[in-house]
DNA sequence: GATGGGGCTTGCCATCATGGGAAGGTCAAG
DNA sequence: CTTGACCTTCCCATGATGGCAAGCCCCATC
């Protein structure tokens, strides 16, 4: 199986199996002797694995783990259940912030006429927090907004 | 004022007010016959503007629109309700999409024994999806996966 | 057998906002 | 005058992904 082949047949771009294997996540793939890398079916369900563990957020970190974990026939499920578990908690602290910097702008947009007058609660805001905001939501919004930008 | 005093007083990093300038968000600061910038409180004031607007998850493309409406005595508060509609729009799609990965993802955990056993319904999904979640589930899952991770 | 189009290779660049660090100049206090 | 804290510019890294370009390979069609 053509790269492009196996990108078709697991959800997974070709430039990306290239990127998984310049990284180590996967094994280099064998090579014709044109120099084409090969894949057979079990590369492509590896890869699905893959593209699965991405869709549900995972890191590719996290992927290399979870990779190994799979593998390994005498792995313990609580393993498995503590990285899922770790990655759930890190959704749940960016959807907060999310959820806070939404809750905010939804307030202040409640607020603003919306006209073609140049008065507007929402500029108010930014240039001077408060007006509309209470403080201590203030003080948590920033908060999450910098482990947000992190995550 | 310094670059490390206006750091201080408007929140944004030293290293962010150059970035700032270099990319034109901010205009060229004033310079001292040393070299150093120069800041003014005026200059704070609109740095703090910036830290707020980050704060509220705004790209910077969308904190320089807000700049120049801001400064714009004759804008219309329709046009600052736009932006900021717009911006919960995205925030919704990827808190939608982050929960989605999050709901999936604990329904598996609490199929996950988690303990020293290697059977794992969390392993079990990334191989095949499906066993623990409904189809239809899976392909919303994927499409916001995607919307997630460019936005 | 030649030719053309599509697929493959590598390598480099860009994203977006942010931090780190190095090499060297400046300032202020002791 | 020295020392330490601060400033300057420039380069590099992040994470996962896409784009582009030069050049090679494969297959089908003429």
């Amino acid at each position: 199986m053509n790269i492009g082949e196996a990108a078709k047949a697991s959800g997974v771009s070709a430039k990306m199996i290239r990127y998984y294997e310049a990284t180590g996540l996967i094994p280099k793939a064998e090579r014709r002797t044109s120099g084409y890398r090969d894949y057979s079916p079990a590369d492509v369900h590896n890869l699905r694995f893959i593209r699965r563990a991405r869709d549900m957020g995972f890191a590719v970190a996290e992927i290399h783990e979870l990779l190994g974990l799979w593998r390994d026939r005498s792995r313990h499920s609580a393993d498995v259940k503590r990285i899922a578990a770790a990655h759930v908690e890190e959704l749940s602290v960016r959807i907060a912030a999310m959820e806070e910097m939404r809750s905010t702008l939804q307030t202040l947009i409640g607020c603003c006429a919306g006209d073609d007058r140049p008065d507007c609660p929402i500029l108010a805001d930014l240039e001077e927090p408060g007006v509309a905001v209470r403080p201590d939501a203030q003080a948590r919004l920033r908060e999450r907004a910098i482990a947000n930008r992190r995550g």
